[in-house]
DNA sequence: CTTAGTTGTTTTGGAGAGCCGAACGGCCGC
DNA sequence: GCGGCCGTTCGGCTCTCCAAAACAACTAAG
């Protein structure tokens, strides 16, 4: 499938339309309108079109995103293989050790949060289910992208950038790429506050039967508590055995 | 906002494309042109759009609904203020009766699961986080249909109808009726098989200030398990007065 | 190696529809 | 009652989405 093929004006507006209206908790037509740089009656249109089919309510005079979009999303959650079989292992690995274990999955570039268990230890993050993050700024998504061609590492540094988050996020390409060498090398990714100050994490990669990513597997912890051998031996010792897992269980699924 | 208003024909498409791709679990140009009626060019642009924008994947050549939806959709649920309340209740309520609890909303005139609570004994139902169910197949869609303003029941049973599931579902547009009308008296419904053969369920209406319902509150169990009093009288009041506490702190957020 | 039958992809042109702009009607508050 | 919001409606120009057919790539059969 070519980039440049032709697409369709009108699907795109409408998605914009409902990505605005999540961005924004809900809006109005006249919002709408400028926001996008749309006419009123264009928008207008668009909203009765979803509005009729389901895919968004109304409340007096702001639109709202519907949860007809809950029984797709949920459906393509429960439909990936990495969500079936790593959901029980990520909740024993959460009681186990106490922490916040979570499973990333990788799409169009961008890392969704598919599954989190709190141990109880784990601290409040405010990362959610269903969240979508940059790759570079997480372990989990830098453990990812260390296992994707190199030509597709690229592609997406192109298509997003490298935002920063805090003040330890990775912003350089050649910084990124000489990080990436790494985790290669030693099978694991770390992040050291570069997404959350004073949180430390653990990310290794799920990989496929040729070894590309599919997603990841990460544990985070306070800095104070996820230090020394625990941060560099013990934690990814632990995860790389689980994604093993994890992976030997997806090939028979 | 009328039902004759001009609605945008292209919208349309592309949201059939994706409710065949999840109602098949992933098809191709072909399938989807004769299946939907489309020709092959038509499908094509329109998939080259969902696919550049991220809401389907592609695996060879059959695509499928991406987890983009699962951002939007899980947005969409953690708005929902019956949620925010009603998810707590619910699982202490599994934890207090070891059966399962679910809350249900309504939206569009379908009853869509928002939450489920399974207790230590509860049976494997095949109802799932995000299904989107007809309202009068379920003690909570009844509990639902029953609070809300005849009109909109009216309005309901014209545009789907009341397919049945099982030999004890409704199907019948006086015979529910009436049962709606038992339901109001009575403040609960009861489910007897009408969704699951030897399954029995209790739902509760949770309103808004006005007393319209907004979503419902539900146990299901073995038929064998509820009933006599159980079933008649000791659940109800349980789940009315849980029904009750969500009801006042969805007014306070 | 050829052939027949799949796929998805690309290309055309024209009809039809989406988009805009402007006018409308309802609602609230000054 | 009047201005200034809001969402809604309508007519029409223009752009674009749709359809049909040819194309390319791949598989299976002989």
């Amino acid at each position: 499938m070519n980039d440049d093929v032709r697409t369709i004006n009108a699907v795109e507006t409408a998605f914009d339309i409902v990505e605005y209206l999540k961005e924004s908790d809900g809006a109005g037509v006249t919002e709408l309108a400028t926001e996008l740089d749309l006419a009123k009656s264009t928008v207008h249109s668009h909203l009765a079109t979803l509005y009729s089919n389901g895919y968004v309510t109304r409340d007096g005079d702001t639109f709202h995103v519907a949860l007809r979009f809950f029984n797709l999303g949920n459906y393509a959650r429960e439909q990936s293989s990495l969500y079936q079989v790593g959901r029980k292992k990520v909740d024993e690995l959460a009681e186990e050790t106490g922490e916040k274990v979570y499973i990333l999955a990788e799409e169009h570039g961008r890392g969704m949060h598919l599954y989190i268990a709190t141990g109880k230890r784990s601290v409040q993050t405010y990362a959610r289910t269903g969240q979508l993050s940059y790759l570079h700024q997480l372990a989990a998504g830098k453990a990812i992208l260390a296992h994707l061609p190199d030509e597709r590492i690229d592609e997406i540094i192109d298509r997003y950038g490298l935002p920063a988050r805090t003040e330890a996020t990775i912003t350089d390409p050649d910084e990124l790429w000489t990080e990436l060498e790494e985790i290669r090398e030693r099978g694991f990714a770390q992040n050291r506050e570069e997404s959350i100050p004073g949180l430390h994490a653990v990310g290794v990669p799920i990989t496929d039967e040729d070894g590309v990513a599919v997603g990841s597997l990460s544990l985070s912890a306070p800095a104070k508590r996820l230090r020394g051998e625990r941060f560099d031996e013990e934690v990814p010792r632990l995860l790389l055995g689980i994604a093993n897992e994890i992976e030997i269980n997806m090939a028979y699924v």
